[in-house]
DNA sequence: TTTGTTATGTTATAATATAACATTATGACT
DNA sequence: AGTCATAATGTTATATTATAACATAACAAA
């Protein structure tokens, strides 16, 4: 459920804790399996996993701990292999790394390209996404004036959600 | 030499190479001396050292270059020492973090409390320093409709700078 | 079915950061 | 000045996050 207010920016309301969440990864594999086939970019099995774990939660997760997740599995599973997967995803759009936690988040809008930000909990850890245009156009109007091309860009808003309060 | 543009951004200029640096350092530490004394915080030798090597340049430098710095000057030195201050500093909002790079800036406004926001050239690491007041009436805006209580941001903007285009 | 390419496995290590406890310096109070 | 509590720094060890480098396996196109 997404919402526009009257800065313009989109957002989704932090994830109900009644929502379907089954059907909501469901749905992300099958956005990422075709947004991967339209382009060529092979989806393959490892990728998947590791895709589902980081869609698993609405909660940024750290590469150790799909590694752990891995390694209790039974699968024998390195470092570079979980980071491979993500670079993937990240390359492809489908999830968001959070510079400020070292985490991982899978992408609520993956077939618009766009940059991610975020707001995320502090305590509950949940996060969810906004996509401001007007945020947007301020740092198009800096860059210009400073002559400055952007290539991309981190923002994070960490504080207290509503249902932590 | 800060500006304010249409969008109510109010930035510095990327430091220019015939800026007189030393003096810069010198109002910077002036500045934060008076800020600490005025606060009853103390402004000590090591962390005052600390500030030096971070307001060296106005690239963002990383603590084990700060330290490594340290131990050429022939002191002994350990991580904790060194992180120590930049969180001393950091709380003093006399440096800003940078998430993204894993790395620490002096800030340029340390007078008024606020929210640091940069533009980074990822070629030659010069950073400049925003305060857009568009910026943070929109997260503001988004906040009030979530609910959520912002503690503080991370807004980071990469690309190429002027001078290195 | 070869063959070049892409993906994954494997080992080692780099880079960043903190925990835990010991020691030293400082400032406030007598 | 001397005591004391507190804050700052020193020290050792280790946690956490990420990547380099090279080996093997899977895939896709011809």
């Amino acid at each position: 459920m997404s919402f526009t207010d009257a800065e313009n920016t989109t957002f989704d309301a932090f994830p109900k804790p009644t929502h379907d969440h089954s059907q909501c990864v469901k749905d992300a594999l099958a956005k990422a399996l075709a947004i991967c086939q339209g382009r060529g970019a092979r989806f393959t099995e490892l990728r998947k996993q590791v895709f589902e774990l980081v869609c698993a939660s609405h909660k940024p997760i750290g590469a150790y701990d799909i590694l752990d997740t891995f390694q209790k599995r039974g699968r024998k599973t390195a470092p570079p292999t979980i980071y491979r997967a993500l670079d993937f995803l990240l390359e492809q759009g489908l999830i968001h790394r959070i510079a400020s936690l070292n985490a991982y988040i899978g992408c609520d809008f993956p077939q618009e390209p766009h940059r991610g930000q975020f707001v995320i909990c502090k305590l509950c850890g949940e996060a969810t996404e906004l996509v401001s245009h007007t945020i947007e156009k301020c740092i198009a109007s800096a860059a210009e004036k400073l002559d400055f091309q952007v290539q991309s860009r981190v923002i994070e808003i960490l504080g207290i959600c509503s249902a932590c309060q």
